[in-house]
DNA sequence: TTGCAATTACGATAGTTGTCGTACATTTGA
DNA sequence: TCAAATGTACGACAACTATCGTAATTGCAA
């Protein structure tokens, strides 16, 4: 059967930290994102441990720092994510939420180029 | 100052029934939701109260049955729903969204032409 | 070898969410 | 008119999240 997985917005950054990088230590995810938000070293020790439950990483303990390691794989959690999204947020309508998502200023007009680039290599086969 | 809103999943989905169908009492949202999940008529009815509170919708209690209007626009809502998921899930690229949004199988073909003629239709200006 | 600094373990807490049972209020139709 | 039906209010609950303080552990450096 197919596992549903379902990791909140905290762990979600966690987790891209783990896919860009590969495994790391909990002080050096936390590092990364002390750049961007403010939490204690043990808020993100916690959530690394609750997701070692949730079995959404794994690690090796041989040594005394620990190196954390994704287990899922990032882009069924990103699909399942957002297939998530598109169906509650966005009426089940994918077109729906692209518009939203070009119409955002905050996408720049070299993605919008990008993506049409993409689209248009897609749609040639 | 621009106030963030954060409605959660039930909540988008209670506000897009707002959205299609203008101002509605619990009841009718109440069905609408049946259609798809259950739960039972005071957990609807309990969560519009609660988003009552946080003013994602207001209320006309003039008579027996209350009717429930959303209070937050519906471009703005979404937009920023979406920005926040682009920026924890997809490191902060529509690019990387759009392209697991398309190539997701669910995502039909039909929709991926559609998506195409607004991207023309948007650059051309 | 041993003590200090870094790391992990272990709660604890406050807030949120989704869920519902039950009590109270109000219409309305027989 | 008054009881059933329909609504709303209220509060309780378990699960989960994010957060952190403090205790225990461990390994290296002097």
């Amino acid at each position: 059967m197919e596992q549903i997985i379902k990791p909140t917005e905290a762990e979600m950054e966690i987790l891209n930290i783990l896919w860009a990088d590969g495994p790391a230590t909990v002080r050096e995810v936390h590092e990364k994102l002390a750049q961007t938000k403010d939490a204690g070293y043990t808020t993100t020790l916690k959530q690394m441990q609750v997701m070692l439950e949730k079995k959404l990483v794994n690690r090796d303990a041989s040594s005394k720092t620990h190196v954390y390691k994704a287990l899922v794989n990032k882009e069924q959690t990103q699909g399942q994510f957002l297939q998530r999204m598109i169906d509650t947020v966005f009426n089940g309508s994918a077109m729906n939420m692209v518009m939203q998502a070009l119409g955002n200023k905050k996408t720049s007009k070299a993605e919008v180029e990008l993506i049409k680039a993409y689209l248009k290599e897609k749609t040639k086969e």
